[in-house]
RNA sequence: GCGAUCGUAGCUCAGUUGGUUAGAGCGCCGGUUUGUGGUACCGGAGGUCGGGGGUUCGAGACCCCUCGAUCGCCCCA
């Protein structure tokens, strides 16, 4: 490579192969999965003004305040590339007027952009899958939400994941659990870690699951949201484990597990590799695979009327490292040209074979002994030889009978 | 933003305490053998050793800077 080759940016990904492979696979059964449910396909932009992202996630978080890729377009605008899909879906929901949908299922996935360190499973460029329920209060929604999430795993054949569950409560369970934990905390901030000590003031509830074993003392005397939860925000969460039992949807009770932004309320929920499970070991530490949770608070955030919603996402660069590699398509028929006399009669088949559905590629350059040696080595499953005078015999075991029948039919007009 | 490890051919890597024209396997191209199909053999192309400075008679190797990769921290899917 030329020292002057441009090089990809940082945290970019060319997919290619069999990677590829499992990035459509992924794609195609959430697509197949999200009809199953009803969920309607949409497609948003890739990028909105600053402000979407800015005044939905808040402006101290950090990816507002410094993961975004923002740049002022030629008109003077702000604009940013998406971080989440969900700011830019409730933006399009209140300036569509799409009330008139709701409750509106929509699922959606594409790529979205974090000026962040690159890792395992994490990329500055990134896809995810994502799904969401907008206008819809009742705990039924996050059920149904959390059923497709689980039947998604399943059908991608993801095992040795557990669905991870809290709630946070409505708005004032939320604030003053908050305010418990503020207290809490504070009285032995000295003895905290340098990050809790700062997460005390921007973030405290996320102290619970420092990994830092200064904190970690100090967790399980740590007030529980429980404590604090109105007699409406139990009655919706035992709604919401009560009917994913009745789903058969298996989850675990995660007290510590929380969200950073302040739009979220009642069900907060991820799904995590068991410990030991290889689908822990291929993601490293960036171990969940899928989240998300209720914002009941986020479009008010943005000037709409208050408006439930529930919604998840997850990463799929994270779902292809759970589910492994995917091979490509086999290779049925191979067209093998010994003579460059047989090109057109090649081409006949080959066009004959791919409209019967036969997997076909040819193979018609260098010598005749190299033609052979590389078509054999693409395991091909029978090869179709054509010489001058057109194709003669077809090799390899198996059933020939579409592959005949296309060599058979009558060339297309 | 912070830390650790690493950057040699298209790919995976070797390269002894600094010492002549930087190597191997695979892949690619050409050829020989073979029964016009997986073999074996012969030959060839392909590297300013990530980039830039420095130390030295001499740097792929040592030092500094920079870019990138990988894995953690923060944050998060």
């Amino acid at each position: 490579m030329s020292k002057n080759t441009p090089k990809a940016i940082r945290g970019t990904q060319d997919i290619f192969g069999a990677d590829a492979e499992a990035f459509a696979f992924v794609v195609e059964t959430f697509e197949r999965v999200r009809r199953l449910y009803r969920f309607r396909r949409a497609e948003f932009p890739v990028f909105e003004k600053t402000e979407v992202f800015a005044r939905s996630l808040g402006e101290t978080t950090d990816v507002v305040s410094k993961e975004m890729y923002s740049f002022e377009d030629r008109g003077g605008d702000s604009l940013t590339l998406r971080p989440e899909f969900t700011a830019g879906i409730a933006r399009a929901y209140l300036t569509n007027g799409w009330q008139q949908h709701a409750p509106l299922k929509v699922a959606t996935h594409g790529p979205l952009f974090r000026y962040e360190r690159p890792q395992k499973g994490r990329y500055r460029q990134f896809h995810q899958i994502d799904a969401e329920i907008i206008g819809a209060a009742e705990p039924q929604a996050d059920v149904e939400l959390l059923a497709m999430a689980d039947q998604l795993l399943r059908e991608l054949g993801i095992e040795g994941v557990t669905l991870h569950l809290n709630t946070l409560g409505d708005a004032d369970s939320r604030e003053a659990w908050r305010a418990g934990l503020i207290d809490y905390f504070g009285k032995v901030r000295g003895d905290l870690s340098e990050d809790s000590q700062e997460r005390l003031e921007k973030n405290p509830l996320r102290i619970l699951d420092s990994k830092d074993p200064r904190d970690k003392a100090f967790l399980s005397d740590a007030p529980k949201i429980d404590a604090y939860l109105s007699d409406e925000a139990l009655a919706f969460f035992e709604s919401v484990t009560s009917g994913l039992d009745a789903a058969s949807v298996k989850w675990t009770r995660a007290e510590s597990l929380v969200r950073g932004l302040d739009y979220y309320r009642h069900t907060a929920f991820e799904f995590i590799p068991d410990e030991g499970s290889a689908a822990a070991d291929a993601l490293g530490t960036q171990s969940t695979v899928l989240g998300g949770g209720r914002y009941d608070g986020l479009m008010e955030s943005l000037g709409g009327p208050a408006t439930p919603a529930v919604g998840w996402a997850a990463g799929i660069e994270r779902l292809i490292m759970s589910i492994g590699e995917r091979e490509e398509a086999p290779l049925e028929a191979m067209v093998l040209v010994e003579h460059d006399a047989g090109l057109a009669e090649a081409n006949r088949l080959l066009a004959n074979l791919r409209a019967g559905g036969v997997v076909a590629e040819i193979m018609a350059t260098g010598s005749l002994k190299k033609r052979y040696d590389k078509a054999v080595k693409q395991g091909p499953k029978h090869i179709l030889r054509v010489n001058e005078t057109g194709y003669y015999s077809i090799s390899g075991e198996g059933d020939t009978s579409r592959i005949v029948a296309a060599i058979n039919a009558e060339t297309s007009p």
